[in-house]
DNA sequence: TCATTTCGCAACCCCTGTTGTTACAAGACG
DNA sequence: CGTCTTGTAACAACAGGGGTTGCGAAATGA
């Protein structure tokens, strides 16, 4: 597991729970995801601090959504994991003494600030109801032509 | 270690060795990013080769730049690193049966994919000769005002 | 009341990738 | 030949996400 999946595997929940009108339980969900319950609910906890979910216990609980798609934005989920870092590059030193390095970070810093803005601009400009969108459209099309397309 | 910071280094000392007229061996240069040589040959690997630098064996040797900085970008570092992976974000399943997963990747490869092309685009537009120039300018204000500012 | 369902959470191990370290071979120079 | 220096393999250290087990607590239903 070389990356951090937990962004993608959240928008694939979230999507789903819009689908369903009964709460998911953490088992269910673990099964969607082809992972275990523990490490749901470990993730979803950030959502649900956030108000983006609620879950409930015993008979008949499970995790449902606290408000629509179309009020949630990428950059909403990424926030409420606690801001992972975006990048799988850094800097040597944060605050060196070496001046060739100042220059340096500021070089990289220019540019990984750059791409990080735009990213989580887009982020939150994209809500999980046009995700929603994009996987009707697919679903229509799948309808039409269910045969596999090898392209 | 949370981040992969080869770049940030090999920038460092590809500067500090233009700077130089004699080669800088191995051991120079472990002690300029405070770590050991074996660490520096395995990183400059990359570098020699794709041209960038040479090494040479015995008394007098060590590693010299191939080239002037302002014929090498950012870029053209990060590729002889062999092209890690610029994010720490990744998706669940590369390429998933379910609808919905497929609608999350697409809108997340297009953010990322974006943010990705602006970073890269970016270190190809910045030679070492550009920060270098930067450092120069450092070095210029860091005489006429030795003392710390403290902002 | 009691059993069952379900979340909450701590504690641990596993995996992957960078970094650090030791050891040794091989080439270059005086 | 002796020393300097790179080249490389092998392995430990470390960090962070992910997986697993175990147990507690709350809600439900009989």
């Amino acid at each position: 597991m070389s990356s951090d999946n937990r962004l993608s595997r959240m928008l694939h929940v979230l999507i789903h729970m819009d689908q369903r009108e009964h709460p998911l339980t953490s088992d269910e969900i673990a099964r969607m995801l082809n992972t275990n319950p523990v490490v749901v609910r470990r993730t979803m906890a950030g959502l649900r601090d956030n108000g983006y979910v609620t879950s409930e216990k015993g008979h008949g609980g499970g995790w449902k959504l606290a408000r629509p798609l179309d009020q949630l934005t990428l950059l909403d989920v990424y926030v409420a994991l606690g801001n992972p870092p975006v990048f799988a590059l850094g800097l040597a030193d944060d605050d060196p003494r070496c001046l060739v390095e100042q220059a340096v970070n500021d070089g990289l810093n220019e540019a990984l600030g750059k791409a990080r803005q735009l990213l989580l601009d887009r982020f939150g400009k994209v809500t999980l109801a046009d995700l929603a969108a994009d996987f009707r459209k697919r679903f229509e099309a799948h309808r039409k032509r269910p045969a596999k397309r090898v392209s």
